[in-house]
DNA sequence: GCCAAAAACTAATAAGCGTTAGTTTTGTGG
DNA sequence: CCACAAAACTAACGCTTATTAGTTTTTGGC
């Protein structure tokens, strides 16, 4: 019979901060950040809620965290997309696999940052409202040029780049069913529907 | 100076519960279902919380109202739609306005149903998730029998339910930012996009 | 094996929540 | 104009929440 827990980062991998961090990303995907408790949290990794408190400052700077940490690896892929000389269908289709990959390899942070940015504190929200703006209208630059390039059909770019960050979040729902569909089929089927949609077949 | 406020129901239209249902959709929408208190609800139309229930059971009721009202509007129509003699294509195009109108005519109602479903309590959340899995065994059907008569691409069925069901969710960011596109614009090109990703352009 | 530091614990607090009880005011039909 | 139902009010309850304070245990380097 033990009175006391033993330290949680001898037990997994990763410093005492990140595994919080990431049973916290996957709490706050299967409940919701209002729902989830930090005494749910914490029961988690077998402590006391107070404990964690020893590691983190609160519970909305998990929820920072999450989101921002998301948001600058989209940040980071499309402006070292925007270096490179590629055909624009090209780079749609990059922007489009890396969505859906990003979906899979980091389910629970991309949820909670889809779902739960609105809980955000007060500096952080206008501050993740506005990175967004700047990655959508760099989605709509893509876009534009691949229109006046005739290599895709004449389109709204802002409304192809809602279609498109909207589309690839059906890989949340795969995630709870798959249904027999492996990630690979997932990715190639959903990006050609987009891309197909977009593709200018009468030729120049 | 007054010291009672008046009866609710004679200002706006409607009984007390619809003026109430309605405020809520939007407070649930714009700050989340567990965000929202009952003393804000409340305060938007200026009564105190207690008061609210004499025109309402609970607040969780309120939720559910909202998400299977707007499931029953979903069902209704594909029924309906199931009973036509269409081509395929023109069913499919069918749901994809339908899914995007509904989302601009009930924007409050149809955002909380997708958003806050999990907050839904007991045996109403394994109804919603039922309904909606028969909702989509239907649309998955009429992908298939459209792929069978060589209508569209041969692509899992599944795979473009959830991409045309994810896009439409595109309608939500439009409603906040709009930049000019007026509401058939975005209809017209979102269909398109999504159409054009699944016809079979090589002919039969 | 000791000793600081790290990290667990227990106890408690203040705030906020949905909701109930009991009372008073308001509005309406006879 | 009065009585009765509808609907507002005030007060409060019981519960949960994130977080703090203070204490004890564990751990790792010497």
């Amino acid at each position: 019979m033990w009175k006391r827990m033993s330290k949680i980062s001898v037990n997994g991998k990763g410093s005492s901060k990140e595994i919080i961090a990431s049973k916290a990303a996957m709490l706050f995907r299967s409940r919701g950040y209002n729902s989830c408790t930090m005494r749910q949290l914490a029961e988690s990794m077998d402590i006391e809620a107070p404990s964690l408190y020893n590691h983190i400052g609160s519970k909305a700077e998990l929820l920072v965290n999450i989101c921002f940490s998301v948001a600058d690896e989209f940040n980071r892929h499309i402006e070292e997309l925007e270096l490179l000389k590629l055909p624009g269908i090209e780079k749609i289709e990059n922007l489009i696999r890396f969505h859906i990959r990003i979906m899979i390899r980091r389910h629970n942070e991309v949820y909670v940052s889809n779902h739960e940015w609105k809980q955000l504190p007060d500096p952080y929200l206008a501050q993740f409202l506005q990175q967004r703006r700047v990655y959508e209208n760099k989605m709509v630059q893509i876009i534009r040029t691949a229109i006046r390039k005739k290599e895709i059909k004449p389109i709204e770019p802002y409304i192809a780049v809602l279609t498109i960050l909207s589309a690839v979040r059906g890989v949340e729902t795969w995630q709870r069913h798959k249904k027999g569909i492996t990630p690979g089929k997932l990715e190639d089927d959903m990006t050609q529907h987009l891309l197909n949609g977009l593709i200018n077949s009468h030729g120049h």
